[in-house]
DNA sequence: TCTTGACTTAAACATTGGTTTAAGTTGTAC
DNA sequence: GTACAACTTAAACCAATGTTTAAGTCAAGA
């Protein structure tokens, strides 16, 4: 058995989110002492574990209570819940997708700025006679991607750090 | 030079969101005509793909307002410009390797439950003469993860899809 | 017995990221 | 010249996700 301060410690969050979570109706399963006080069975870590994934996946409070409500219904809502975990498992895929097509962009702009830094202006990026970037800055910068063997090499910046010593 | 519906637009948000964008400072770039309405300079599209870029990895307003704030100072912020992406280039790529790990553990549920509708109730994965799941229900899905060479036939339900016709 | 720490609740508060509303301005098309 | 659509602002409003506060309960140890 287990107080909310362990599961605080083990989840590590606060457990004032756990009684938020619990009025939300995320936490239906947990049994109280006589005294009141929350105590979390060893089964009841299969729930969390649960739960902690879809917070994890960026998955509303509100729909993990709808999920949690359908496993408190027993073996009648088996495929309700499992088209629910498939329906969040291409959510997540394509959240995943989303954020490696961000990187890419952001690797981008970290050779925009590795290659402005070591001209020591940004000026070498812009369109002749003009104060904006060139558009075929990003081809030049996809054909170097392409013919390069380290991204590393292309895009981290090597600090001459003598820091300040 | 486009209005603030043909950014809307655009970047499939909504007018409001941009204005508010503005109001929290990250478009200073931004000109207006002599009737005081914001007309975007097709170069100022650089600074919406970074934002776009920034926001979509999940980068709080204020901090792509500040980061706005050093693009517009000048070349004398490139190395503290150049600083800030690989900072948040690492904070995205240790979002989506978290991410990653839902995604694993969303897949072992979907087998769990998949496994159960076929066997019309979740207790196959119980312990024995328990009403709690087996600890050792996860390593089973690891080894037959591990055994496997197409994932989709581990975890994907076939729905006898009569439908309802 | 008394104190301490961990728990309980309800209700107020805070923050982020916008949306909505109300009132007004402008350029264009009829 | 008048109507219309698209813009402008400030301020109010909203939902999600918690945190904080105030007041109280309880078990264990000195």
């Amino acid at each position: 058995m287990y107080s909310i301060g362990d599961i605080a410690k083990l989840m590590g969050i606060s457990t004032s989110a756990i009684r938020f979570y619990d009025r939300q109706g995320l936490l239906p399963f947990v049994e109280r002492d006589k005294a009141g006080r929350r105590r979390f069975k060893p089964n009841d870590l299969n729930f969390i574990e649960v739960i902690d994934c879809l917070k994890k996946s960026g998955v509303p409070v509100k729909d993990i209570a709808h999920f949690v409500g359908l496993c408190m219904k027993g073996d009648g809502t088996l495929q309700e819940r499992y088209d629910y975990l498939d329906k969040e498992e291409e959510m997540l895929e394509s959240r995943i997708s989303q954020m490696q097509k961000q990187l890419d962009f952001l690797r981008y702009k970290k050779w925009y700025y590795k290659t402005s830094v070591e001209a020591g202006t940004e000026t070498i990026h812009f369109a002749p006679g003009t104060k904006t970037v060139d558009p075929k800055i990003k081809e030049q910068y996809e054909t170097e991607l392409a013919h390069c063997t380290n991204l590393r090499d292309l895009i981290d910046l090597k600090q001459n750090s003598a820091h300040n010593q």
